[in-house]
DNA sequence: TACCCCCTTCGACCTACTTGAAGGCAACCC
DNA sequence: GGGTTGCCTTCAAGTAGGTCGAAGGGGGTA
């Protein structure tokens, strides 16, 4: 199967910009062109920038993303390299899902807070205004 | 209390840059200067910085965080829209962890995957170069 | 007085897009 | 056949959110 880039950014859920972006920086290396210059797409693509966009999201620099996929190419003695990449990000991920808990507990504690104001008609009436619905910790939440 | 920039710097996990150029664009408005015009923190600073941290890390734009502690300071009447722009950051907020999730297991299975090479010396020696060790989608991991 | 360290402001730089301008090719409509 | 639409191209400029360097000042200690 081959595809326009504007099916790839429907179905990769990104930007059209972001994939020529991501072909001019060298990250789509097995991209063709069809008679009238127009990127053509085909499955092998769409996995590299699967994966790709796996990594963006996890917070990898587009540079060592580049190093990652030429390492790819390199063939099987990079394995030991591309494995530590592996292992790296995937620390960092559980560590920013970690994170991203913590944060979200102290946006449901806001929620909860304001919710009850609006359903029970109860402001801080006692509290002087510039503490009035203080940011609260992520303990606290 | 009071506080150097440096020390509200470590305590929040942020660098010093970071927080000048939130004071700089009006997100820390009871910031103090001491007689050397070097800035002076408060715990009260410090918990809308925790607040403004948390919505930064939640991917809230700072325009919109501006916005947020705008309405804190107006008072009880904007808490209804304080409500909503809380629960869309939640619901923003779930669905990147959800996604982090998904990220992270296209990201074990790399690391699996690499693993297995390196402890059973078992290249894809069947498999034309270009296809070796293809990036895979979220599902096969 | 010299040195060191931390602070200040201002402006330049950086990453990863995002958008705009200018123009080409093709397909449809009348 | 001419006009319009619409997608594509390239290249350059703009944006968000920091990040950093230069230049300079204050204060403490030897």
């Amino acid at each position: 199967m081959s595809y326009t880039i504007h099916e790839v950014a429907q179905k990769m859920g990104i930007s059209t910009y972001t994939i020529r972006y991501y072909h001019d920086h060298g990250m789509l290396p097995f991209v063709k062109r069809d008679e009238n210059n127009n990127r053509v797409f085909d499955d092998n693509d769409l996995e590299w920038l699967n994966i790709i966009v796996c990594l963006r999201a996890t917070g990898m620099p587009v540079e060592r993303i580049h190093h990652y996929l030429d390492l790819v190419q390199e063939g099987e003695c990079t394995v030991p390299e591309r494995y530590e990449m592996m292992k790296t990000q995937q620390e960092r991920t559980l560590s920013e899902i970690t994170a991203l808990n913590k944060h979200l507990s102290t946006i449901n504690f806001k929620v909860d807070h304001y919710a009850d104001i609006i359903e029970n008609n109860k402001p801080d009436m006692f509290v002087p205004t510039n503490l009035r619905d203080k940011p609260t910790t992520d303990q606290t939440a």
